[in-house]
DNA sequence: TAGGCCATCTGGTCCT
DNA sequence: AGGACCAGATGGCCTA
């Protein structure tokens, strides 16, 4: 569960704001907004402190006003500040703040989406990627680190992906949706991943194989289907019934306990087929589409069981850039003559 | 309604 | 000085 601060409706702002603080004219609103702002109707309280101590701190050149006088929330004189003296807010410095401000919001946002795609080609990549049901950003994660787990057990343990070891490591740590989500892709069909290229290489099917005839004995609920009550894939209790045995590590990071989830410090290995998937999947990004913000919410994405696309970003825009550029596809036809799984490492890492 | 997840704004810090 | 990165805060949307 995450953990807020403050509730929904904090009463420290409303108290700010009874105090004055906000802007009364709603002139927080960047004037590049996109439509999709949903709740930036107020800024928060400690932003809105911060920024009147950053006012107070910028152009030095301007003359300065004193603020002694400070009268609490109650009347009460507040106590003397040290440092640098607050300056008037005057018109011309609040513009150049909002100008500033603004710049800074659009580089963020453009930054966050730039994060965002990064999470959507690493999504697209991941054993059960479905443009429907759409892995939430820390599972996303989570399930990219245990696929590299999970590969470089196949690699250097010789380890089946057909195995139960392989789907257990695939969702340990995971939500049980995720897991049943990955599960059921995996007993659905190929992943158009790593399945397909084992095949090619070594002459197996891949999980599950074509056509979904999972050849792996675990009995996953409903093939492809989203979560919910479902059996309990929850990869602890499989690991505990199988007796699972994983890969031994040095550094257990404390970090990892609360998850559940081992943590993996040895060598990296790549991703089998790299080249494959992106191959099969260079399809834009959902979010692409989005980045035009449609009215309506922000909410591009809906996740896993509960969530779906709406229909609109089904098709999605062509040619995502990400995916035209040469760094995807370069060293991928070189992964299995010359395999050097750091440099395949850094190119998947790359595309991520 | 609570909880989960998200996008966005924001100020602070670090780096170039 | 300006940009990148980060984390805190907030409200919206959605589902159970």
């Amino acid at each position: 569960m995450m953990t807020k601060p403050f509730g929904k409706s904090s009463d420290v702002s409303e108290l700010v704001s009874s105090l004055g603080w906000l802007e009364e004219d709603g002139s927080s609103q960047d004037g590049d907004e996109s439509p999709d702002m949903r709740g930036q109707h107020s800024l928060t309280v400690g932003s809105r402190i911060h920024s009147c101590t950053e006012l107070g701190s910028e152009d030095m050149d301007e003359e300065e006003e004193e603020e002694d006088d400070e009268i609490g929330p109650n009347g009460e004189q507040a106590p003397k500040r040290r440092g640098p003296k607050k300056k008037k807010m005057t018109k011309a410095r609040q513009e150049r703040f909002r100008a500033r401000r603004v710049k800074a919001n659009a580089r963020e946002r453009s930054r966050m989406h730039g994060l965002n795609d990064a999470l959507d080609n690493l999504r697209r990549v991941m054993p059960c990627y479905s443009k429907t049901q759409k892995l939430s950003k820390i599972e996303t994660l989570r399930l990219a680190r245990n696929y590299i787990w999970a590969l470089s057990e196949v690699l250097e343990n010789g380890q089946s992906p057909e195995s139960h070891g392989f789907v257990e490591m695939l969702c340990k740590g995971l939500s049980q949706p995720t897991s049943n989500l990955v599960a059921g892709c995996l007993q659905l069909g190929p992943s158009p991943m790593i399945l397909n290229k084992l095949e090619d290489k070594c002459g197996g099917p891949g999980i599950g194989g074509v056509g979904g005839q999972a050849s792996h004995s675990l009995s996953y609920p409903s093939p492809g289907l989203p979560s919910p009550p479902y059996g309990s894939l929850e990869a602890s209790h499989l690991i505990h019934m199988k007796g699972f045995k994983g890969p031994v590590y040095d550094n257990p990071s404390p970090n990892e306990c609360s998850s559940g989830t081992p943590p993996y410090d040895g060598p990296l290995t790549p991703p089998l087929s790299i080249s494959g998937n992106f191959t099969l999947k260079q399809e834009p990004s959902p979010h692409e589409s989005e980045r035009n913000y449609t009215p309506h919410t922000g909410h591009h994405a809906h996740y896993l069981s509960s969530h779906h696309y709406p229909s609109s970003t089904a098709g999605g825009p062509q040619g995502h850039p990400l995916f035209q550029a040469s760094r995807y596809e370069l060293p991928l036809d070189v992964a299995f003559d010359s395999f050097t799984p750091s440099h395949l490492i850094s190119s998947q890492m790359g595309a991520i």
